[in-house]
DNA sequence: GCATTTTTGAGGAACGTACCTCAAAATGCG
DNA sequence: CGCATTTTGAGGTACGTTCCTCAAAAATGC
């Protein structure tokens, strides 16, 4: 049988009530009996059973994810991954409520977190682009001891306490060492980003360049082109790019819109002529990766990202030590070959069969 | 509030008692009655307080890990890894042993395993080569209701309920991928592992052997060698094929001892030059990799896998459902820039630092 | 309609911890 | 030493569920 805080009682030949006012860090203990209690504590190697402590605490969870209102299959596919894992969590006292915000609108979303302490949050994931006005809004929030972790982007000047995403700087690296050593080593690449003003792409532009000017030289790197989150524009100029430059044997996309991409490459004739290699492993991706047209896929493993920040705030909340190796997310290369059978890590849910 | 089982009674205007007995599925019940319960529960969305159950059941989980006693690196990081998920899983009433049995002998490993109904396991996880007296082993196991899963090599014919690892055969279509493309199509590839005779290899090589038939008609891949887990028999087949077979230019590691490799490609002055793609990110092959020794390492995440095996013996005990997505575990591919930091998947634990 | 069986209700104890109160004991101080 | 103050003890209730008993009520068969 496990001991008990009864049995480190009658161990530390004081009382219950003490042992629980040291274990809880209650003042009114000499620290002479603090010792006597930690000792057979120690003794006896307990270890506090959480379901007993929460279930008396009736602590409850309740957590915010904020996430803006786009369309984007990513987006969807996380909010999908948010819900599961919400779903999941449900029996251990954690109840997580999804708010979207205005892609565009800072104020409209400093409004929405400035609501939240109010409505009794634990914790709250967000998701959103950096703005001055954003700082203050988590600033705020956790001063008064609301949690914040940044989701999937980091938003370091917040002060947040954690992020919960991949190294984007590694994923670029990533994506360059692939590329460099698909092309071998020559050729020309056409490198494409939603818009550089997400600290992610930049992360992503500044790895892959580190690899391709370290380690392969004959490959040349053209600049980034934004689209904007517009497949239009994106058609468009890959269109272009691919007439005017004939050495371009490779395109690195940095963001979505997968979609569009190959699209365009089957219009013109390119469809699985060109190394490929992509963020985000959604249904289009996977298809695309299993017909070929796309050559890799680097992505995160969302269903891990949603438990991951679910058990972040949880710790946060309780201002618990986190297990660093469990919450690291990694970065993952999918390839026709590893292609995960379904589910989980995927955009593959609920929302898709809809 | 979240409702309890009183609201149900009340909304469902029955007893508690009766509640009771449809939640937990006890006889005694009038189908109508049953359905009158099931109605109030959707009603209310009521969901069952797993930590107030498990208290109250005061269900304890203790499980047994069942790891042959060999030296190996990855056997050592594997017994690591499960320690520490069975340390962190403490604090919900579960705990967690670890068996060691002779490597080459059966007949202990079943004698072990027949010994443990009597101890008041919940569960055991079992790394073993699938002899015909282990089947009936476990088979005897799970017949006195305790749940068995595989852990890192499956166990098929067994019956086993679950496997715990990755798709060794997807694993090997994965080298080959990277192998193909890696050598631009052309050349010779060694391939080593340690026993035909374990089933993981046997799959790992059958992916291989697709990826390169169909995708790299210009790579040939060796007849494998097998090293029998003795680095002088590995020194010495690699040095004398490398001289005999100049065509060379990849080799394909399926088991462990990549420390025996990499010092004799050192010694006849390869180190390097041949792209090198090995299983299992080790203390060792993590350094190689930073060296550029080695080109790819495909692996699993040993943290995932302890986590995992805790979590579905646990849901087995209890036959419950499995989360699928979450208890997959993926196949990673690490190169030298998507090594991670530290920790968790790897074998940089406890052990190594004593 | 009666006896028999099945179904239901009421209540209580238990799991291990948290948190509260009030009184008793120990300690420190002048 | 006596006083005020700090520390400790004893006991209780609560959390939401499980599991038990015993009696009462309802349904069933003949």
């Amino acid at each position: 049988m496990r001991p008990t805080v009864n049995d480190i009682a009658r161990e530390a030949g004081v009382s219950l009530a003490t042992v629980d006012r040291v274990l809880n860090a209650r003042p009114g203990v000499r620290e002479k009996t603090v010792q006597a209690v930690n000792d057979a504590i120690a003794r006896l190697g307990y270890v506090r059973d959480l379901t007993a402590a929460n279930l008396a605490r009736s602590r409850t969870y309740r957590i915010a994810a904020v996430l803006p209102d786009t369309e984007s299959q990513f987006i969807q596919s996380l909010a999908a991954a948010l819900q599961e894992a919400g779903q999941a969590a449900a029996t251990s006292r954690t109840e997580l409520r999804l708010h979207r915000f205005p892609a565009e609108d800072p104020h409209a979303l400093a409004a929405l977190l400035a609501d939240l302490p109010g409505k009794g949050y634990a914790g709250v994931a967000l998701m959103a682009p950096e703005t001055p006005v954003l700082r203050d809004a988590v600033r705020s929030l956790r001063a008064k001891g609301v949690p914040v972790v940044a989701l999937v982007s980091d938003l370091p000047t917040t002060g947040r306490d954690h992020f919960v995403g991949i190294d984007n700087r590694a994923a670029g690296r990533t994506a360059g060492v692939l590329m460099g050593r698909f092309l071998g080593n020559a050729g020309q690449v056409l490198v494409l980003g939603s818009s550089l003003l997400a600290r992610d792409m930049v992360e992503r532009r500044r790895g892959f360049d580190e690899v391709m000017l370290r380690d392969f030289p004959g490959v040349e790197a053209l600049p980034s082109l934004e689209t904007h989150g517009s497949s239009r524009l994106l058609r468009q100029a890959v269109a272009e790019r691919l007439a005017n430059t004939p050495g371009i044997r490779g395109i690195y996309a940095m963001g979505d819109g997968h979609r569009a991409l190959t699209q365009v490459l089957d219009e013109i004739g390119q469809s699985g002529k060109l190394i490929l290699i992509c963020h985000e492993l959604t249904l289009h991706s996977r298809q695309a990766l299993q017909s070929g047209e796309i050559t890799a896929v680097i992505t995160q493993n969302l269903g891990h990202l949603a438990r991951s920040t679910l058990r972040v705030l949880r710790a946060k909340a309780d201002s618990q030590p986190l297990d660093e190796g469990q919450e690291q997310i990694r970065i993952e290369i999918v390839l026709r070959e590893n292609l995960p059978l379904t589910a989980d890590s995927e955009t593959t849910t609920a929302s898709d069969a809809a």
